[in-house]
RNA sequence: GCGGGAGUAGCUCAGUUGGUUAGAGCGUCAGAUUGUGGCUCUGAAGGUCGGGGAUUCGAGUUCCCUCUCUCGCCCCA
């Protein structure tokens, strides 16, 4: 450590051993979950060209603003994406896939890269797996979607997800616009009560007053008006029909007036997952139907639903609740007495491997009773043991390790059956 | 970008008011009868005390700088 070693960039990891299985068992649960809601995989490039973002997600947001890497290694300009929405929607129209069907549902999964402080659940490198739904406006759909999310959490173990829900209406002039207009009203009086910061948001950003967490403005934010409440016609059926599916659904949520949320495309439903485990960012996933973006990127205009998660929120609560996987056993090691041994063994193993049997050996030369010890230590159901007898004879040994367990000295054309009878039985 | 805390063996940490060859536990490796693990015992390897500079006869210990980690602010996953 003292030595010039190259570490890893600021705010970024390695994963092994637990953290890696964890990570691992994120990837399949979304894998099983996200398929079995009709959900086919997309994976876009890392990088991609800086316009994407700035107007997908929005000049004005902290994210363009400040947190985006962003190089410009010959004549074009490109950033490593700071969300995976923008490169789906891009994807989506260089494809024509509205031209080919009706409703897209795709999910992915991979790093993203934001310029932050890293502190607890907050990397420059990190991990979402996310979901779009493009194509359709049904609000039975932000529901499924949402519901999907929790459903998500319970296969990798997560309990007490809070879901906190809101509507922050659409474009149209009579719905988010009007509320903002009435929401600077209703603060204006008392506007310099106010922290410094949210003063200066009133004229760029009101919307994010309503999520300060300076607590002063959090007891005024309550009073205020509430958005639900204020959009236009359309937007507050929409969002009764959402609330509606999910108490169908028997999923437990929040209305949350104050729920915001920082990236502009949002329309109608947005809603976020938290979880008292992860900190300051409790954040663990979070969402929302986002009708003008496909638009914005140069589409035609469709309305679309989905959310990301946090691998690393998910990998931090995973820990803390203990719902965390072993790494899967290893069931069988083989232990060679000589050279002859070691090279049988090899082939032994070999066969075995290809029967679906997971098994490893010694390679650095152990003697017999250190090779003893890896196999109990590595958690080997079963030793191989094959010595100058077995090899005389053509046999050999199969020891099961666990507490109380024998052995018995078998012909090699029975060994598969010998181990098949150890591990079933167990 | 701005604050608080921390950096001593692979890991978790001790290290007294600055004083000889920097310690423990766990882990690793090797032995304790010839080919049998887990328990026990014995032994070994492994640290320019994050890096650089200053003060001092002498610095892991004091001071300054820097890097990184960590927790917050901001914002988000």
């Amino acid at each position: 450590m003292g030595k010039n070693l190259i570490r890893c960039i600021e705010g970024t990891r390695d994963y092994f051993d637990l953290d890696g299985a964890r990570f691992g068992k994120a990837m399949k649960a979304a894998d099983h979950v996200f398929t079995a809601y009709g959900y086919s995989q997309i994976h876009t490039p890392v990088f991609e060209a800086t316009e994407l973002f700035a107007r997908g997600i929005g000049e004005a947001t902290d994210i363009v603003e400040k947190e985006m890497y962003t190089f410009k290694p010959g004549s074009d300009m490109i950033t490593l994406r700071p969300e995976g929405t923008a490169g789906v929607i891009r994807a989506f129209l260089q494809h024509s896939m509205h031209k080919q069907g009706g409703l897209n549902k795709l999910w992915y999964s991979g790093p993203m890269f934001r310029r932050e402080r890293p502190q607890k659940g907050r990397q420059r490198q990190f991990h979402q797996v996310g979901v779009e739904a493009v194509g359709s406006s049904d609000p039975l759909l932000d529901a499924e979607v949402i519901a999907m999310g929790l459903q998500f959490y319970a296969a990798v173990g997560i309990t007490g997800i809070r879901t906190r829900l809101n509507s922050i209406g659409c474009s149209a002039p009579e719905c988010r616009a009007k509320y903002r207009e009435t929401l600077r009203e209703a603060i204006r009086p008392n506007l310099d009560k106010f922290c410094k910061n949210c003063q200066n948001r009133f004229d760029r950003n009101v919307l994010r007053l309503l999520d300060c967490k300076n607590p002063s403005c959090k007891e005024l934010a309550a009073n205020l008006p509430k958005s639900h409440e204020h959009v236009c016609g359309e937007c507050a059926d929409h969002f009764g029909k959402v609330t509606e599916a999910l108490d169908a659904f028997g999923v437990d949520y929040v209305i949350d007036p104050t729920l915001v949320r920082g990236l502009d495309y949002y329309t109608k439903t947005v809603f976020e997952y938290t979880h008292s485990a992860l900190g300051a960012q409790d954040a663990i996933g979070g969402g929302g139907r986002y009708d003008g973006l496909v638009e914005e990127l140069g589409g035609p205009s469709i309305p679309a639903v989905g959310f990301a998660i946090g691998v690393e929120r998910v990998m931090i609560a995973m820990e803390t609740l203990g719902a965390c996987c072993c790494t899967a056993p290893l069931m069988v090691y083989g232990i060679a007495a000589g050279d002859e041994e070691h090279k049988a063994m090899s082939g032994l193993l070999a066969r075995l491997r290809r029967a679906g049997v997971s098994c490893d050996m010694d390679f650095e030369g152990k003697s017999f009773k250190a090779q003893m010890r890896t196999a109990g230590r590595r958690g080997a159901l079963i030793a191989l043991i094959l010595g100058s007898n077995e090899l005389e004879t053509g046999q050999i040994t199969v020891k099961d390790m666990r507490e109380d367990g024998g052995q018995s000295t078998v012909p090699l054309s029975q060994m598969q059956e010998a181990i098949e009878a150890l591990v079933t039985v167990g």
